[in-house]
DNA sequence: CTGTTAGCGCATTCAC
DNA sequence: GTGAATGCGCTAACAG
């Protein structure tokens, strides 16, 4: 069996409160004797506090339930290695729960981490969650006095309980590097354009070709669905405006990606006749037959931060002073010529 | 506040103890009256149990322990995405724990795991495992009535409490396959030497060589390290010897990506002029510039059946009758070419 | 400085 | 059929 803090108390003949009062550290109350007697016990008998009854006396548990879509997609795999690394230094767990992008399971999951006692929740919602959806799942945290954490996704949320990304910024970037290498016909294939974060990276790339003095063209637009097929097919419809294209800003990797693909079956190579930058900077990138020029978001960091909020007893449950936002970066490997040498 | 079990005793005048028993379904202790008002009034009163009050009682609670070495890399979440999805199904959950490949994390994540009133583990040791260390693991888990189910990774460890691949079938399947395809100058990139998995290929492999009347090589055998960087290495020893070489199997698929770029990088096409094939079936396959044939771990489905075994309480103390052995799948996609139609 | 007491929410044994 | 009592292992308020 496992030690308890009866045990020591039966041991070193003194009351369990005390015990317990000396192996949590509690300010001065005993003599320096007796307190090493306790401490020598405890180590001699292996204690480790029961947590399960640490917890339901404490009302919480050093839980952390992050509640994603999807734990294969790199982009959340990477956040949770951030989230489980601040979770060990700090002697707490990450439950994990995947809802498979339905709302009905983000709720089901909510519940759930709730009835365990989970101290805090860290939650990238379901894409199909509407504003209304959103408001109930913050409205369930709340109300369990769960302390939370959201992770940018789709949907433009009134909190300040968030850690997202300058998508903007984003955009800035990859379209101000592919102008500084002399690309002048530069297409993008967004993100659906209801979704918030493809259209602050769109407003980026329209402040940078600003800039430039280079006003928008719409013909150089193509929608997609953030998947790789939807990226082949952007670069079709691209293709059939017959209009100049220098380079692709893609607004995410697996876009990217299939965007490279289609062009390539086209007889057209990538850097060298058309340049191409993805945006995430996912796992494969690096090893790409072209190795992709993309925009990192940092989601190991994002992890981090999140579930620093959490933990730390300062921002536990008092909302942030401000949204956490995190800049993006620029990778740069091979996917981009410079087009002034040429 | 979250409603108890008093609560509802309270407003029914009845006992908590049959409120307990009629809300856990237990025998039937209660007139039909009775029970439909308490079951009626937890319904009103949105009753939902306490699971860690239940977790102290019960002195375990509904929670899957996930010891792995790296939540990032693919192999491990899909497995999580397993042994999540079998939680759902329950009402279980799962915490993860990464190790890094430390043994000592993968000892203070099990610890923890402990404390925490884990209901069972399912633990993929750290690479640097040796035999003694695995057994101090299996050994801490026993000695504190952990069920656990083992992730079969590189040693042999003796105890049918673990799901494995059958690696001996997938060398076969590669090799048999190959030499199906017409090639006959087979070269292989193994993992290091003294791993167990790479072993039992190899063994698989020579298993189809025999059966086409093919003596092993040794110059067609180059020892990689499971790393990108390594299987373009080992193309340059097996370039440098200058036999010839229709196609490559390479011990997995990261290895394989790097063998595919290296040689290119010496003109050589894949799969002109070398076919290539892959093993474990990670994600990127799929999106490669030439889509990747390899040998598919059913990683999920081993997440599944891991879950099972520690969920299921028939299964949950009792050693299997046997190892949980799976079958590795051919994935055919474009890497390997017919010579039989040349 | 120290120990007694109460209680977290629940399951279970035992007596009625 | 029913309910009172006990305890899971721990923390904390309170009294000495």
């Amino acid at each position: 069996m496992r030690t308890t803090l009866k045990q020591i108390a039966d041991v070193t003949k003194m009351s369990i409160t005390i015990v317990s009062q000396v192996i949590n550290n509690k300010p001065c109350r005993v003599s320096k004797e007796k307190r090493k007697l306790i401490l020598e016990t405890a180590e001699e008998l292996n204690y480790r506090p029961n947590l399960v009854a640490v917890g339901l006396v404490k009302g919480s548990t050093n839980i952390i339930g992050l509640a994603i879509s999807d734990i294969r997609n790199n982009f959340f795999s990477v956040l949770a290695k951030g989230v489980e690394e601040e979770c060990q230094k700090n002697n707490w767990n990450m439950i994990l729960c995947n809802s498979n992008d339905k709302h009905s399971k983000d709720m089901a999951n909510l519940q759930m981490l709730a009835d365990k006692g989970a101290g805090g929740i860290i939650f990238g919602m379901a894409s199909e969650t509407t504003e209304a959806m959103a408001q109930e799942c913050i409205e369930f945290m709340q109300q369990e006095h769960l302390p939370y954490m959201l992770v940018d996704r789709y949907i433009d949320i009134q909190t300040d309980r968030i850690v997202c990304v300058d998508h903007v910024q984003g955009g800035y970037l990859a379209t101000s590097y592919l102008l500084k290498m002399g690309h002048k016909n530069i297409a993008y294939i967004t993100g659906p354009s209801n979704l918030i974060d493809s259209q602050q990276r769109l407003t980026g790339c329209n402040e940078a070709l600003g800039e430039y003095g280079i006003v928008p063209n719409q013909n150089l637009i193509a929608e997609g669905k953030y998947t790789f097929e939807s990226g082949a097919a952007a670069v079709e419809k691209l293709l059939k405006r017959s209009v100049k294209i220098d380079a692709i800003f893609a607004f995410n990797d697996m876009m990217a990606i299939g965007a490279i693909k289609r062009l390539r079956e086209h007889g057209i190579q990538v850097p060298q006749d058309v340049s191409i930058v993805g945006y995430d900077d996912i796992f494969m990138d690096e090893f790409l037959d072209v190795p992709l020029t993309t925009i990192k978001q940092p989601m190991k960091e994002m992890g981090r931060a999140a579930a620093r909020q959490i933990i730390n007893p300062e921002s536990r449950y008092k909302n942030g002073e401000k949204r956490i936002i995190f800049e993006p970066k620029l990778v740069i490997r091979k996917s981009v010529i410079d087009r002034n040498e040429l």
